[in-house]
DNA sequence: ATGTTCATACCAACTAATCGGTATGGTGTC
DNA sequence: GACACCATACCGATTAGTTGGTATGAACAT
């Protein structure tokens, strides 16, 4: 069967157009700039996809499955105690931020800044995309609320929101210096404020 | 004296471009655009300025000294307490968050987004626009450090830009859910950290 | 096996529209 | 008449998308 050769070239677009769109914005990557990256032709691009938008719109879908299960698998489930994996998450994210800015920076948050009031299937892909990933966070939340802080005022939901938000705060940052250690540092603040939400003792073993 | 006259075509360019730039991006607002919602012809943008770029330039380094008095004649300056400024400011910008996304989100986050890998004269004003505007956050963090916790090990600098990461996160939730409400509750959560961090005695006068 | 049929995948060349930018000329003010 | 300011018409380059066609291989009858 042939089946891998002939998605060979859709896939070979797909991640193209994540990779570019990550670092040139969407309007700016032209259809040309992802064929000449995919090492294809305008003619298959055409073929696989009726449109830029289409494109770009299946794109962020597979981002959103690839993203999910590379978290999935990240070494910080391992632990045990809710918060630990919390800040096992953040943690992790800092891990990656080394190599190019496009390497670990977010599609989903790149892309709804220029197409939010243009382009309402990418917004809305970027919305649940974003969604998704923080509802994942959101267990590791409730779980570490209800054994930490059970009678906190705040929202499993607006906790995970704002971790993502600090997340996507530092990347502009990390674009605007062409380094990630204002960034990095920014989400060592982020984990001191889950460790302080908790109040996780001084003296407990980690 | 017509000055005011001769430079208002040019304030109206800035002004449009300022507009369109954050509810679209600096590559999808295109030069017809900002002339059509400033009111002018190519003619007077190209005379005014000598290329899309240069505007852009322009528009941001307006952008910059425009905020920076915004802010400074804002009201959560009158407290004596610096923490109490610091957490002014941030229900400052929970205020502001009202009417369209436009209005009230950052160019400087909108714009490096896009152009941080292409343009590094943009990805500069950005960069100095927003670290400029950390700066004078900076100073009540002294403030407040020096006064609550002067033996914290976090960094001034790293806290003003973490309060600045976690407000461009949460104006990218806001564009993703066309709605402030996320990310208002967000910057609760950035407000609850600066009360934890500064460990403000709950019995005390406000 | 072999030839026919058909769909998928792909390509190079093209097109219509749009882009940033220019050329040129007019108008009001000093 | 010199100059800043602005308007209109235009230009070359670039854009997303189209065209007409080829290569490949699976399915099936012979």
């Amino acid at each position: 069967m042939t089946m891998q050769m002939q998605h060979q070239s859709k896939t070979k677009l797909l991640t193209a157009a994540q990779n570019i769109i990550r670092a040139k914005g969407y309007t700016a990557t032209t259809v040309d700039d992802i064929c000449q990256e995919a090492g294809v032709t305008k003619g298959s691009f055409f073929h696989h996809f009726k449109s830029k938008d289409d494109l770009t719109i299946e794109a962020a879908k597979q981002w959103g499955k690839m993203t999910e299960g590379f978290f999935k698998e990240a070494p910080y489930h391992q632990y045990k105690d809710p918060l630990q994996r919390l800040i096992g998450y953040v943690n992790f994210r800092i891990a990656i931020m080394e190599g190019e800015i496009r390497e670990y920076t977010c599609l989903f948050g790149t892309l709804v800044q220029e197409t939010y009031d243009t382009h309402p299937k990418i917004r809305k892909i970027c919305d649940s995309g974003m969604s998704t990933h923080i509802a994942t966070l959101m267990k590791d939340i409730e779980e570490a609320r209800n054994l930490y802080t059970p009678e906190a005022a705040w929202s499993i939901e607006s906790l995970g929101y704002f971790i993502q938000s600090a997340l996507q705060g530092a990347f502009i940052f990390a674009k605007a210096k062409k380094d990630a250690e204002i960034a990095k540092e920014s989400l060592v603040h982020l984990r001191q404020y889950l460790e302080l939400l908790f109040m996780k003792p001084k003296n407990q073993k980690e």
